[in-house]
This record gives structure tokens, C-alpha cells and sequence, in this order.
DNA sequence: CCAATAGTGTCTGTGAGACATTATGGT
DNA sequence: ACCATAATGTCTCACAGACACTATTGG
């Protein structure tokens, strides 16, 4: 720990972070104020554990009973051509947020140092660097896929849920419709996906209430894998 | 590209590679001899493309013909907790290389400088770093996975090969024994996944002939990704 | 009243797993 | 002759996809 963080030496590393989340059936990324614009949050490696790091970059992101319930998985390294800086290294990793509400957060004197941007409004936009778009892509299909094996799906919505959101995040992240009836009786043949939500009855704990025929809440369930897997459809 | 590498900074980062193959239906990994005694192989990053340094890594293990057909992906990466030199990054990669014959290679005047390890007696024996330990555990969950909605398997055997063959190597990947009438409907029912050999009748270009009742030969199919997917029995 | 949606039920095609059968080659 | 293995065929069960139907809510 005694050696100095002194400039550039043959390579340097940053952890970069592709926070997502649905909105309003949109995928977004969080993205932070820079100092030429919006970029996705990074901080520089110095040594101790990757995940670590990731997960301190998280936290800065979302209050934390929302990032405590978060996904978060490294997803892969990127060799950057640096210019002038010698060449360095980016470790990507993925996390899954829930849905935060607005999509301006931590608003200082300056302006908000933290926003949710629509993906579809990113790519091609130019605002990213280039290995970032990359990145975003990677991470889009590898949360793609993940849904098909996993309940990461579930870190996506607020805890007690209904089945119908939980298909409308698919539908988000997949971009597909799903047929509701298959989709729900998979869900709930699949041990430990969801798990009934206690005090479900009457007064519905939700502010709006989605649906027209009061539909069931759920809890996230304790499996993280599922058996058998949820294929999406354009698998074919 | 003028700073010279100069002693470690904050961080430095190498490329680790993990080139696994079946030899006797075990599966084992190419170790190279270190200063220290044997290892995995590894080169300093010192920029340019990772893809390429693993690449470039890969070739000094086998002969190009068989490198050509290997698959190659990186894995991970991991931070190392390096003592006096700071915290440095491991990016690893995983390769699958085809039978090459015999477990010793290269073969130098101080002994040989390339081996293949069985994974059996590797883990556990404290051969390994510490992490690499935690790598090569990794890199088997990983070639898992793909066996079964990806064809690398096929980069796995040396290219006239037969189903059964095929079978063996899905048996020593997977560690559990496959039904042979299943997996043939199966591997021919998978469009692109192999093709048959042609100048299969007689003569047979392979060296023993495994079957008793000379199986017939397949090269490669086209397709790299299986529809629909070939789960291992354990996922139940 | 009508539209939209949650939930339930049912049918069918596909594929995986298990088993039986035949043929062939080595011991 | 016997055994091991390759290859083909068949049966059953599970599941995905599609469709029909009811109930309930909001406009």
C-alpha cells in the first residue's frame, strides 16, 4: 500500500458500471455527470477487490435498500486504445435496479449529478465512448440472457409485485411480447420464482394499482435459478 | 506508445489463460514452466487487444493447425491482492483445444516446457496461485454452460470425428454419463451441428477406429449456436 | 355498455428420457 | 460363443405455445 498512484505506467485500470433499470416499460442505463458530460459511472481501480469497488460505485447511485437488492456481476474487460495514456484497461460490470421513480436523481446547486438515460436514446447518439457502446450491448444481452435462466428478473421490480409486472419487465428487457397466461402459469410453476405476498387481501400496499381486476401480489422467491429455463421466443 | 514499462504503479495487469482438452476422456489444462515450477500460461498486458494477447498466448501452446479451430473467449477478470507489487489485474481466457496426443510438448534440453495437467490432480494439490484455483473452477462452470446451447464441443476433437466420439467428450466435460441413443437423435436433429464426412465408406482416415462397428464420420457443422439447447442431466 | 386486463382451463405439437431391438466387430 | 458398442425405433411424460372463456375494473 505504500507505492504512490503516480501517472500512467504501462497500464492503468478503471471499473466501469452499466447500472440498469426499467423506467416506464423503457430499459435505461444511470449515467453521472462528468466533466465533459454525462458518462457512465467509473472510478479507477487501486488495488483490493474488484466487486468491492463495483459495489461502492452502486451504492452511490441508489439508496440502499434498493442497491442492497440489486444484481451485480462483473460482466467483462475491455482493452481501451488509450491515445497519450498508454493503453488501459476497462472492468464492466452489470447491475439490475429497481425502479427508482424519476429519472433525475441527486439533484445538487449545479443540476442533477445522476440520471437514468433511455438506452434507445444512447446508442448511436455518440454520446458514449466507443468501447462504452460496446459495453452497453454486451450488458444488454448478457442481462437478456440471463432472464431466461435466472429471478434476476425480479431485482427489476419493487418487492411486492404482480405477475403482470414482472411480465412487463421481461417484455421491457426481451422486447417481445409474452402471451400473459403462459407466461404467468411458468412463473408459478417454477418452485421458489415468486413466493405469495402476505397481507394480499384487501387495501392493496400499492399507490396505483395496476390492474383492473386486482391482481395477486407476490415476493421475490429464494431460487436464483430457474428450472427449467424461460426460453424468450425469438429463440424460435 | 512512448512510455516505457517502468516497475509497477497502482496497478498492472496480466493475461492468464486457461487452454483446457480431453485427452483420455479426462480433462486437463496446459500448464507451462515457470521459474517457479509449473503454471498457467500468462503474458504481462502491455495494450493492444486483449483478444489478441490470449491469441497470441494460445498459438505458443499448440500447433497452428489446431489453435486455428480453437475456440477462444475471454472469461473474467480477477483482482489479485499481489503483497509487496501492489494490486494487480488477472484477465483470464478460456480456450478449448483439440486432442493434441500426448500430454508432454515442446520438449526443450532442460526437459519439456508445455504440459497437460489433469484438472482432477490440479485442484486441491496447491500447484496453483491462489486465485487460479478459483480460475480453472471458473473456466470448467463456464465450458459447461456452453456445451449446451453452443458447438464448441466440436472444437474439442480432431475434425473426422464420430458421435460417439462427441458423446465422450460431452461425458468427460460434464463429468456424467450421456445416453448414446438420445444424444445421437439429438446431435443429427440440430441442424449445423455436424455434417457428415465425406469419403466416409471405407478406408476410414482416422488412425485406430474407436466402434466396433465402424461408426460413421462427421466434420463440423456451420451453425455455432444450438436450437434448441442440450441441458445436462444434473439440472434437475 | 364497452374496452382492457387478470386469471383459469384446455388442447396440441415438440422434444427429452427411458427402453427395446438389431447389427457388427473384438476377445 | 459371448460381450461391448453403434445405430434405429418406439413409447410416455413434461412443457411450450396457442386459443377460448370468465371475472372485474375503468371510461
Amino acid at each position: 500500500m505504500s507505492k504512490p498512484v503516480s501517472e500512467a505506467s504501462g497500464s492503468s485500470a478503471t471499473v466501469v458500471l452499466a447500472a440498469l433499470t426499467v423506467h416506464q416499460g423503457r430499459l435505461g442505463t444511470f449515467v453521472v455527470r462528468t466533466l465533459t458530460g454525462w458518462g457512465l459511472p467509473r472510478s479507477e481501480f487501486l488495488g483490493g477487490s474488484l466487486d468491492a469497488v463495483a459495489a461502492r460505485e452502486l451504492a452511490t447511485l441508489a439508496p440502499e435498500s434498493v442497491a442492497t437488492t440489486s444484481f451485480l456481476e462483473q460482466l467483462r474487460t475491455y482493452g481501451v486504445e488509450g491515445s497519450a495514456t498508454g493503453s488501459s484497461l476497462c472492468v464492466a460490470y452489470v447491475a439490475l435496479v429497481a425502479d427508482v421513480g424519476p429519472t433525475v436523481l441527486n439533484a445538487t446547486k449545479s443540476g442533477p449529478s445522476v440520471r437514468v438515460f433511455d438506452l434507445d436514446d444512447l446508442v448511436g447518439t455518440g454520446l458514449l465512448r466507443a468501447h462504452e457502446e460496446q459495453l452497453l450491448a454486451d450488458a444488454m444481452e448478457r442481462v437478456r440472457s440471463k432472464f431466461e435462466y435466472t429471478t434476476v428478473a425480479t431485482s427489476l421490480v419493487t418487492d411486492p409485485f404482480t405477475v403482470p409486472e414482472l411480465r412487463r419487465i421481461y417484455e421491457s428487457v426481451w422486447g417481445v411480447p409474452l402471451h400473459p397466461a403462459n407466461f404467468r402459469r411458468k412463473v408459478l410453476a417454477t418452485n421458489g420464482f415468486v413466493q405469495p405476498f402476505e397481507a394480499d387481501l384487501p387495501g392493496r400496499s400499492k399507490e396505483g394499482g395496476p390492474g383492473p381486476s386486482k391482481p395477486e401480489l407476490f415476493s421475490r422467491g429464494a431460487a436464483s435459478l430457474l428450472h427449467p429455463a424461460m426460453l424468450r421466443p425469438e429463440s424460435r
